[in-house]
DNA sequence: AGCTAATTACGAATAGTTTCGTAGATGAAG
DNA sequence: CTTCATCTACGAAACTATTCGTAATTAGCT
């Protein structure tokens, strides 16, 4: 069974790399993490470091350095960050979380017929 | 212009019972807390001064005690939460979280009816 | 006025996150 | 083998969140 462990945000930034781009170095994702912020190299080693006590991240040797890979599935951890919303923010309810979303300028129409067909492929699915 | 000032954990807590049982004192909103989880009559306290600080509350002097009301709306704090994971969960797409929402197994019938009306409704305004 | 119960104020302890400086280790190149 | 660049390890500092003990204040009651 896999824990439900909630990364914080920097931990976010980094799975989100290894989830993208597959195992990687600390320099790797160090580069990454550059392009939308300034970010120092032992800084993002740190949290690698952490986070693999936390076993939220395997590592092996590779030479000289190390090669990290995310050990959280990124569907189970998506599911925790939504839960938590869905439970705190809206007392569990998926409609009031929709509204919400609808009420957001951002949905636009491609993306209104996506979740239709979801919801059509759901209900087919679930007789 | 509101700030997006996102709440920690404890004070969305707190938000909530403001949100939904309007101007309260700390004592109340402390018997509230209580229901769901321990917690210290000056722990709730020092939180909501704290939350004053950052103008997520504003108080009132009442006899000899303060009445505090959340001064962030309801509407726009949940936004802000939601576009925080729609962000750095699902790269932004609504789809990609209703997706992850159905997955659950927890979306009843009714809340997916709610949705499709929700849905409905929505297009319909749009023209 | 004096007592009591409730409330606020203050500050400290704890824990977790985030950042980064510095030192040490290591592999590659000459 | 020595030098150099790169990487890891370690630890400390800054910051935030959370909890709560204790002291001071206040309103109301007799």
């Amino acid at each position: 069974m896999t824990k439900k462990l909630k990364p914080t945000d920097s931990e976010l930034e980094i799975l989100q790399v290894l989830w993208k781009f597959g195992p990687s170095t600390v320099r790797f994702v160090n580069d990454k993490l550059s392009v939308l912020k300034e970010v120092g190299y032992t800084t993002t080693l740190k949290l690698m470091q952490i986070m693999s006590e936390k076993k939220l991240l395997e590592r092996e040797k590779d030479g000289r350095s190390h090669v990290y890979k995310a050990v959280i599935e990124e569907n189970s951890t998506k599911n925790v960050l939504l839960d938590k919303v869905l439970e705190t923010a809206f007392q569990g309810s998926a409609s009031g979380l929709m509204m919400q979303l609808l009420g957001n300028k951002k949905t636009s129409q491609d993306e209104l017929d996506k979740i239709k067909e979801l919801i059509k492929n759901f209900e087919e699915k679930k007789q």
